[in-house]
DNA sequence: CCGATTTGGCGAATCGGTTCGACAGACGAT
DNA sequence: ATCGTCTGTCGAACCGATTCGCCAAATCGG
């Protein structure tokens, strides 16, 4: 059932078949009535890896996910979910590879074998040889977050450097004075992971330009260590009334620490954060924070690479978002000032 | 940079360096070096749209995952990902396809553009038009779960019916009386999902078989639904003292509703249910629990599909499986037995 | 009524690999 | 010296689409 069986029954040439479905040249009514009959019959559909050959492009889009997979965040789900939906509205399909050592064949393969017209990078360190290769190999990419260096390179970020300020300000209007950060696992900011690197840097900058003390905390991804974390916290600074958090993973670890320790949140203490709306909301209270628009940054991140693609010589475009900080009920007032 | 500029770098023939490149015919060892040598220089690598073409496979199996992506339980997100990790060492790419009315045409293109060797098909209904539409077309599939009807299809799962049973028959042999089931949400149930309906026949079979009296309670995917439905068990059946689940995306709710109730698990109430390793070790107790062994199970489909897809004329294998139940802290013998 | 233009469709080349049959040269056996 | 075998390589066909150039018939204008 290829094209030259779908002329053959038509009783025209396969040439006139390819412009009746891509509409390219013009073919009388009559006669792409009568080939779309015989293809409706048959459930015919042009063969991708023809097509690809012939047109340079598989339609295909490269979705290259961090390693171990089973340890995806909700808010890296939640990327991976809207490419996916982003890309079948245009029309694309989606490869998926994880990244990491043990699969660097399967990467060349989707670069060097060209499987794919374009690749969606996640959780990209602020070096990346990742990125080098793509851009040796010529290869259209868009990554979600942005490397040190990231000029000439198309981009889609959320400002994480900024939220944290944010969230600081908010706990100093407040009155807090010890504010802690509770940040990704020391692996990962070793290893240069951009957005727990630059939280780090939004937290100092904003304590110092309020006048607070800060003491950040690396976390691990999971609850576990988040309880493990604030606890450690509750014995090292008994004087922190908040905690700012860029640890999703970790949250339902700090709602049971916290509880042991017989602190109401937010009564006793405070927690804002930068999360994915989900957990945010499933947190008991609801927590304070800035919802990552994971949905909207895959769209956008789909949206770029299909430009890129497009035009290869394009000037490369980004985004760096600011959601709003949406006010649940985890902070309040610190306690000192209740006092009054 | 195609096979016919490294045949002219190497001064060869390009059939001698397809031949070097697959090892299916003698090539000398200093020509073949040669050719590596050119290789290696150019980082090529041979074009997969060509070689697809060719030779009628694309060496990629595509993955249809339940839409909306977003709600992905983490037993769905280890399949995917063991999924991926076994395609991976198989040297198989994954392409990734929601499922659903709205990726209607994305499917098709799947199948009938022969975009992929085989299907793995995620969450499949006891009546599937999926699954009818990959017979129909030839294209070689293995579903995770089975039909009603699975008589000729390639399938792995796990047995739900047999499983909860015997967690009944653990709760019956501790002395429960009034015990509960919570399912899967009364959409899925009314859509064929096919465990939520097993779930269901084991529990009435073992509830009869073992003189208990049960309750059937289909809950959503979510922690507040858990909550809700724990909160109805207890005011319209107080006499029950112990529960199973086949819902772990539940289970926070639990929690929470329990701990309101003033119950503590497993002293005033009992649970055991089939879930993720995962979920079962993040509750609050341990939850005893028949471990889905989602990572086996990904890594078995895939092996069938390989199978399958290099004899398709071979007969239908199948694998259900039955994990033992992992003791862990969230059951003890029931009130009225403690008080004798 | 004749040349110019438009309409509708055809044939062949092409994309980049794989693979079959052929073949030249080296070598061993008779 | 001759024949057969084996080695190593080459040339050409092929997979199934797209697309360019071309051409026959129909239509139009003056």
């Amino acid at each position: 059932m290829n094209i030259g069986e779908i002329a053959k029954r038509a009783g025209v040439s396969r040439s006139t078949v390819s412009y009746a479905l891509s509409g390219k040249r013009h073919v009388s009514p009559e006669t792409k009535a009568r080939i779309q009959q015989v293809i409706d019959e048959l459930d015919y559909r042009p063969n991708a890896a023809a097509r690809a050959l012939k047109e340079g492009r598989t339609r295909t889009i490269g979705l290259v996910i961090p390693p171990p997979v089973r340890r995806l965040t909700y808010m890296q789900l939640e990327f991976v979910a809207s490419v996916l939906e982003a890309a079948s509205q245009a029309d694309l399909d989606v490869l998926l590879s994880p990244s990491g050592d043990t699969h660097a064949p399967a990467f060349s393969r989707l670069i060097d074998g060209r499987r794919v017209d374009g690749v969606i990078l996640m959780e990209i360190r602020l070096q990346d040889p990742r990125v080098d290769q793509l851009r040796k190999a010529g290869m259209p990419f868009v990554t979600i977050g942005h490397t040190a260096h990231p000029e000439g390179v198309w981009w889609v970020d959320v400002d994480y450097q900024g939220l944290v300020g944010r969230c600081v300000k908010h706990l100093a209007d407040l009155g807090h004075r010890d504010v802690a950060l509770i940040n990704r696992s020391a692996e990962m900011l070793a290893d240069g992971y951009g957005p727990g690197l630059r939280a780090q840097q939004g937290f100092a900058q904003a304590v110092a330009q309020y006048g607070l003390t800060g003491f950040e905390y690396p976390c691990a991804d999971d609850a576990p260590a988040g309880d493990a974390c604030v606890e450690r916290i509750l014995n090292e600074h008994p004087e922190v009334t908040a905690a700012v958090t860029v640890n999703e993973s970790a949250l339902p670890g700090f709602q049971r620490a916290l509880q042991r320790a017989g602190l109401r949140v937010p009564a006793d203490f405070s927690l804002i954060g930068v999360a994915a709306q989900h957990w945010a909301e499933e947190f008991q209270p609801p927590l304070t924070s800035a919802d990552v628009p994971a949905v909207q940054m895959g769209a956008e991140a789909v949206q770029l690479l299909t430009e890129y693609i497009a035009d290869r010589a394009a000037a490369p475009k980004h985004l760096l978002l600011s959601p709003p900080i949406s006010l649940r009920d985890s902070v309040s007032r610190a306690r000192t000032l209740e006092r009054d």
